[in-house]
DNA sequence: TTTAGGG
DNA sequence: CCCTAAA
């Protein structure tokens, strides 16, 4: 099944626009304006970018799965073009967002719009002349559309990242402003052999050859082909999916399935009550009963600044896990521990520490200061240490030094004074499986932060930027755990990614990214049908 | 040891 | 998380 790349896209969409509009307005407009965005890059980049893109559309079958265009821009032309190609893609967002009966939801008041955007250039002015300005509010009018559409979460996307162009600084995570508006939209249309473009982490590494051919290698490993697969494909258009999606999940998951699928059930629960156009929305044929609650951000992203869409993931997913029953310790003195807690004891006690407010506001650093990433880590690692099972406390010496953010009951210094050193204990203890320590928020952050900066395949520098003092989390740990995220991602429902169906043609935008002076766009167009060679000749 | 990937 | 082949 090939996907295609960006000047394919291109292709496709001027092509349809000549030929035949038999979708509906809306989503032409989507796609103009998509093919704007394309259009734009594409002739920009013409001139440099390199040939292993298309060369003809007669190859397309054996081109790569993914074109990444990468346009090396001055700095005044990036701070117009920029703004321009966010306000594009947030108008095909939200153009598909209308066309799911989701006016209602969508509807943000033009004056706040322009609030936000009157404020962000005001911001900019220190940084900038007002012609820049200028050229910038020109530039995001241009495509009033998009503009006037803008939902509050998206107009404030736009706004840090303006403001992170206007100090001409990468963004604090560049993905914060491509997902700020793909993540929000899903789709009853999604079809899970889409989920495999997981590759917006990739999006804000610097740009150089060797990237490429590393984002290459990875787009063609198998965390980013799982999709593909022709078998896992014809699972998917005969069963509508859930073959395919099971089955991947059941490999995903396989080890600690006795929790992940109840999780991984509440997460796409609350994901579709969270998510405004998915399907339940739009079964009950009504928005307006709605609760509240569904499209509001959990609180816990308040206390971040830029909370990453991972981190949202991860946080929705914990803050959905239901408190559960408060499992009373164990007895102080045993001859011998416990092999094995009891199913999820570990993790709930872990998440109903984390839902606990006053733990979170004791934590300074995973609240206040993401950069510190280590710091966080730390925090969280404290913290953990303090909530987590017994059984953990006689396995990890350490802790009576932990480096304590929160106070700690005087009871664990006495539970730490009646542990056995019991060489029977500890060598059980190193025989049986290290107890399961699900990922913080703050650890998820800092090991995405790190990923993104450090990029994969460098774990153990991962590992000694934001773990170093985190002596339970080996660079093999981070290293799977980003395993799981991006399968995590991929599975869960396919937030990411914003896709456009016309005909039996689905365009997928999968990445926007800034960072430092470099714009990224992927852009990703694959066959929902079986694509005919006749079909494939007519481009 | 570190990375990568299956279990 | 575990295990291990391969580098």
């Amino acid at each position: 099944m090939p996907f295609f790349g960006i000047h394919c896209s291109v292709d496709l969409l001027r092509r349809r626009d000549r030929t035949e509009r038999t979708v509906g307005d809306t989503q032409i407009c989507a796609f103009e304006l998509l093919a704007s965005l394309a259009g734009k890059l594409l002739e920009e980049s013409e001139s440099s970018a390199s040939s292993n893109a298309f060369e003809g559309r007669n190859h397309v079958s054996i081109n790569k799965d993914v074109v990444k265009q990468e346009i090396q821009y001055d700095d005044k032309l990036l701070k117009t073009e920029c703004i321009e190609h966010v306000s594009c893609v947030a108008s095909v967002v939200d153009s598909d967002g209308t066309t799911e009966n989701n006016d209602n939801l969508k509807e943000f008041k033009h004056s706040e719009n322009h609030a936000i955007l009157e404020r962000t250039l005001t911001k900019m002015q220190p940084a900038y002349s007002k012609q820049t300005n200028l050229d910038l509010k020109s530039a995001i009018r241009k495509h009033n559309v998009a503009y006037e559409s803008f939902t509050a979460r998206e107009a404030k996307g736009l706004e840090s990242g303006a403001l992170a162009i206007a100090n001409n600084c990468p963004l604090k995570d560049p993905l914060d402003l491509s997902m700020t508006f793909l993540a929000p939209v899903n789709s009853h249309r999604d079809v899970k052999l889409c989920n495999k473009l997981s590759n917006r982490f990739k999006a804000s590494r610097p740009p150089t050859h060797i990237e490429d051919q590393r984002i290459r290698k990875l787009l063609m490993s198998k965390y980013w082909k799982a999709a593909p697969k022709l078998k896992d494909f014809e699972h998917c258009r005969a069963d509508g999916g859930i073959k395919s999606l099971h089955r991947k999940r059941k490999t995903c998951y396989n080890y600690d399935n006795c929790q992940n699928d109840t999780l991984y059930k509440r997460m796409k629960f609350f994901d579709r009550n969270l998510i405004v156009t998915s399907d339940e929305v739009i079964g009950n044929g009504s928005v307006s009963n709605l609760p509240e609650k569904h499209v509001r951000c959990p609180p816990c992203l308040q206390v971040t600044k830029h909370p990453t869409s991972l981190m949202i993931l991860m946080i929705i997913w914990m803050h959905t896990l239901e408190p559960g029953p408060v499992i009373a310790p164990p007895p102080l003195c045993y001859e011998e521990p416990p092999l094995l807690l009891p199913c999820g004891a570990a993790p709930q006690n872990l998440t109903s520490s984390l839902t606990t407010p006053v733990l979170y506001t004791k934590i300074p650093d995973a609240t206040a200061d993401p950069p510190l990433l280590t710091n966080s880590a730390k925090a969280m690692d404290s913290n953990y240490k303090h909530t987590s099972s017994q059984t953990d406390m006689l396995t990890d010496q350490k802790l009576s030094e932990s480096r304590a953010l929160v106070p700690v009951p005087a009871m664990n210094v006495e539970v730490l004074a009646v542990v056995p050193t019991n060489h029977k204990i500890r060598k059980s203890e190193l025989a049986r499986r290290r107890t399961r320590r699900p990922f913080s928020v703050s650890e998820v952050e800092a090991l995405v932060r790190a990923v993104e900066e450090l990029g994969t395949g460098r774990w153990r520098d991962v590992k000694l930027q934001a773990f170093e003092n985190v002596d339970h989390r080996t660079y093999v740990d981070l290293k799977d755990k980003w395993k799981t995220l991006v399968h995590r991602s991929k599975d869960g429902e396919s937030r990411y990614p914003k896709n456009c169906w016309t005909g039996s043609w689905l365009l997928m935008l999968t990445g926007l990214s800034i960072k430092q002076n470099k714009a990224s766009i992927i852009l990703e167009v694959g066959e929902l049908q079986t694509l005919k060679l006749t079909e494939m000749e007519l481009w």
